[in-house]
DNA sequence: GTAATGAAAACTGTCAACAGATAGGCGCCA
DNA sequence: TGGCGCCTATCTGTTGACAGTTTTCATTAC
């Protein structure tokens, strides 16, 4: 179960002895992976990894064999692993798992609302409108990444935060990403707010459905962009 | 995207090698471990599995980590892998995703039902109702699975099924898994008439509520069940 | 100029061996 | 007799090497 969302500045593995090899190469390569540094389609060579790690090919060869259950590297025998690359498709349905998970999260959060959480997010929404009326999509990305991060992690559910993060992350290795985060950013924050009235509601159901909405809504943008993308083509 | 679900009989892996000696391995090893050959809490001897399979170490480490990944097992460094053990808390926090997975499930379906797949799931209910009037627990079970895994299979999301796959195989893992498949037949298979009418109206929205409240039922009945059995303790 | 061919280079799959860590048993001592 | 520490057996972590496959590239024929 690990969440990957901090990348810490490990880059110096060997410190890390403590916690294997193996998971600190794994960690690592999830880094540059996410972060576009192994661009999607590209091939892992073992041999050049061992090399710049440091290390033989028998821990490389166990982490990318992780990477590849966690669904971000993919195995092809005799040929080597490629970083996965997302097509459209593949986006629009993990769009639709994590709409599903965000609506578990918001029902499970609804029932176990603190009013100092509540407060939280709604400052975050506040702030988000503050950001989104200067247009300013660079400080709405994290805010709004941060919102929605918070909401999984109060939800009371591991197993469920460490998927809402598994299929977050995949969604890197879709090359056209930067489709989606732009446009609508004050429509965004109009969900937002619907979701936080639910959350103080108590109300599960409604919690649940505006949650499941606000994915559903930013899957439909993707699609939209994706079809005026290609129609400018 | 392994949907491991298919125990076919591939027993001697010297046949085999076409899809590698690691996947086979994987393969193999998952099969114990859901089967409950290697039960929940046991260590996995490297060593032993590779005098056991005639290869050595290294393709069985490779196919370890693959199976950490997917929750199966648990490594701990210089101590070695242990079959995962699922406590009561794992497994309801598994029910709410999978709820929350069957929910969007039945929500796609719905928005693509065709009248040959309803005549399916609507035999396969009536059967049940037969079978759960005679008690026959042995033969509801497989009914049961038959339909969900029907269902699933069917809403066109191949995300969506793997993840849903991976979660229900995972609660092979929880020790009292007999005690949440007893009692309700009928009770359930109401819930499944449900379902159907909410598939066969085309309805996503009363879809997905019907199918999630299905497997949050079952969670109510599993916990019930745990906190009878601890007061028999 | 292009396509087919064959050899060599590069890379992955697998294995066996060594180094370090852990666990269990034995003897020593209070 | 019970507890402590040492020692050995066992097992995992990692490495380097060999075998087989894929890819690349130069050569040759058309």
């Amino acid at each position: 179960m690990s969440i990957i969302s901090d990348s810490a500045p490990l880059s110096d593995l060997s410190v890390v002895k403590s916690v294997s090899l193996t998971s600190a190469l794994e960690k690592e390569l999830e880094r540059l992976i996410l972060t576009g540094e192994l661009e999607p389609g590209v091939r892992i060579n073992e041999i050049h990894l061992s090399n710049r790690f440091g290390t033989s090919r028998g821990p490389i060869r166990e982490a990318t064999r992780s990477l590849e259950a966690k669904g971000l590297v993919e195995v092809v025998r005799n040929r080597g692993v490629f970083v996965r690359r997302l097509s459209v498709e593949d986006a629009v349905e993990i769009y639709d798992v994590r709409a599903a998970l965000f609506g578990q999260a918001g029902r499970l959060l609804a029932e176990r609302m603190t009013d100092g959480l509540l407060a939280e997010l709604t400052r975050m929404v506040d702030e988000m409108d503050a950001v989104a009326e200067r247009g300013s999509f660079d400080e709405y990305y994290p805010l709004n990444l941060g919102f929605h991060n918070l909401i999984v992690s109060s939800c009371g559910n591991r197993t469920l935060l460490a998927e809402y993060h598994r299929f977050v992350n995949k969604l890197h290795l879709f090359r056209a990403r930067a489709l989606v985060q732009g446009g609508g950013l004050a429509v965004s924050n109009r969900e937002h707010r619907a979701m936080l009235e639910a959350l103080a509601s108590g109300d599960g159901d409604r919690a649940q459905m505006t949650h499941w909405r606000h994915v559903a809504l930013a899957k439909r943008r993707l699609i939209a962009a994706v079809d005026g993308h290609a129609r400018n083509d």
